[in-house]
RNA sequence: GUGGGCGUAGCUCAGCUGGUGGUAGCUCCUGGUUGUGGUCCAGGCGGUCGUGGGUUCGAGUCCCAUCGCUCACCCCA
């Protein structure tokens, strides 16, 4: 087979049985919501590129070079959303989901573009869930949020996972602390790796990320970011970790935890799935109280997450814990004589209304085959019309598990399949 | 973006130091005496060996390029 074409680099074609597994997962996550209180959103798929950049920050990776930009035809520079979380503060702030109750709390699922170097795990359109509480500054928030995430993977089925915690202060802390570490890396600036030179100015949390042993070891006594944020930001952290404790959700605190996006400010976390090597991060969250400001709204607390669906999806299949998708199918249709089909496939209809899993052969096969293919679908019953029955006006339906047929009058099928099937 | 590995039927793969693509397995289709599935048997469909160049009398096999997949760096969900 030579197709001229292939599915672009980095997206993925979802054939039925991985669509419906990944459906059944998003599906699990609305439920989940649902009970939590949190209310389904939705947005574009692509947005203004300035909210994006101003929200993220232009020195991240994701606005600096990871963004699918265009121009429409009145000139609007536009980019397909990286993420959830700067459009559903758009919403908010757009809407006025200010004057409801507070926290406003959503959730979302949907796909997210990211122009990056495709690998297992890592696709430029991936699918996201996420879920954001707006409006709130109460550390309550941030650990129901945790929750929330971690009982999406339990309701997988997931094991194994593993939550990381930190707080990185607040928007006046940020700067101190940088100036700070900068002084570090400068201090040890020939025992660490050019990378870390590198990001030294643009984004020097970066360097606690680091996979080079020796500049490890030289981050492993640099100045942390919980020791030097501000004491209402402790206070928050801990009481964030008092609620996760009492929920008894089990964590690290990792105070070499940063996040990749600017607007992060005090909790942030993140959940891994060790065995995914390289893309083991399958979801990560935090605290972004300056959001809402950088985009020209009113102060603004928040807190959400996002998970990717493909990642979480492929710790299920290493774990073979699939959500199983059976599609229970309670009659086919086997019909050998050819002047019968149009009535009986009328009478599909009619099952179909009554709340009657059926279908009839589609493909012109002959009797075994007919049965061949009831048998696969795994019909409960197969409803057989041939020249005898049709000139009788009665079919033959039978019983797949014991074999057994009774003779059933046309004008009475429906009815005795929807007995039949109970 | 930078490196390593791989690319043979729908799927999983054989194919030895270049010499005519496999009775391979699974799937699919059709049969195995008159209208009945799951097992078994037989037959059949299906490949320009990712693509394009090159070396050679001859390339699936060697070389180059390109595309795709994959792993790592990087980044993040």
């Amino acid at each position: 087979m030579s197709d001229d074409f292939n599915a672009p680099r980095g997206t993925l074609d979802w054939l039925p049985a991985r669509q419906a597994a990944r459906h059944a997962m998003i599906e699990r996550f609305r439920e989940l919501c649902i009970g939590a209180g949190y209310a389904e959103a939705a947005t574009p798929v692509f947005e203004e590129k300035a909210l994006f950049s101003r929200t993220a920050g232009e020195s991240s990776e994701v606005v600096g070079k990871e963004m699918y930009l265009f121009e429409d035809q009145g000139e609007r520079m536009l980019a397909l959303r990286p993420e959830f979380t700067a459009s559903l503060m758009r919403l908010y702030l757009g809407n006025g989901l200010s004057r409801e109750a507070q926290p406003v709390r959503l959730w979302c699922a949907g796909s997210c573009y990211r122009y990056a170097a495709v690998q297992r795990g890592r696709y430029r359109e991936f699918t996201q869930v996420d879920a954001e509480a707006i409006g709130s500054d109460d550390p309550a928030v941030d650990a129901d949020l945790i929750a929330l995430q971690l009982r999406w993977y339990r309701a997988l089925g997931l094991e194994g996972v593993e939550l990381r915690i930190n707080t990185i202060g607040d928007q006046g802390d940020r700067e101190p602390y940088l100036a700070l570490l900068r002084d570090y890396l400068d201090a040890h600036l020939d025992a660490v790796d050019d990378e870390i030179r590198r990001q030294r100015d643009v984004n020097p949390l970066r360097a606690f990320d680091t996979k080079h042993p020796p500049s490890q070891a030289v981050m492993a006594n640099a100045p942390k970011i919980a020791d030097h944020v501000s004491e209402a930001a402790t206070e928050h952290f801990a009481a964030v970790r008092a609620f996760l404790d009492a929920r008894g959700v089990e964590y690290t605190v990792d105070p070499t935890l940063v996040r990749g996006l600017d607007y992060y400010c005090r909790t942030t976390w993140e959940f891994a799935w060790p065995e995914l090597g390289g893309q083991s991060g399958i979801g990560g969250g935090g605290r972004y109280d300056g959001l809402a400001e950088s985009i020209g709204g009113p102060a603004t607390p928040g807190v959400g997450f996002a998970s990717g669906v493909e990642r979480v999806l492929l710790a299920l299949e290493e774990q073979e814990r699939l959500p199983a998708t059976p599609r229970p199918v309670d009659a086919f249709f086997a019909i050998f004589t050819p002047a019968a089909r149009p009535e009986l496939h009328a009478l599909l209809d009619v099952a179909r209304d009554a709340g009657v899993v059926c279908e009839a052969d589609l493909a012109g096969r002959g009797v075994k085959g007919q049965m061949k293919q009831a048998d696969r679908i795994g019909a409960a019953r197969t409803v057989v019309c041939g020249d005898d029955e049709w000139t009788r006006r009665v079919c033959l339906v039978r019983d797949m598990t014991s074999g057994q047929q009774v003779e059933v009058p046309l004008a009475g099928l429906v009815e005795h399949l929807v007995n039949a099937k109970g």
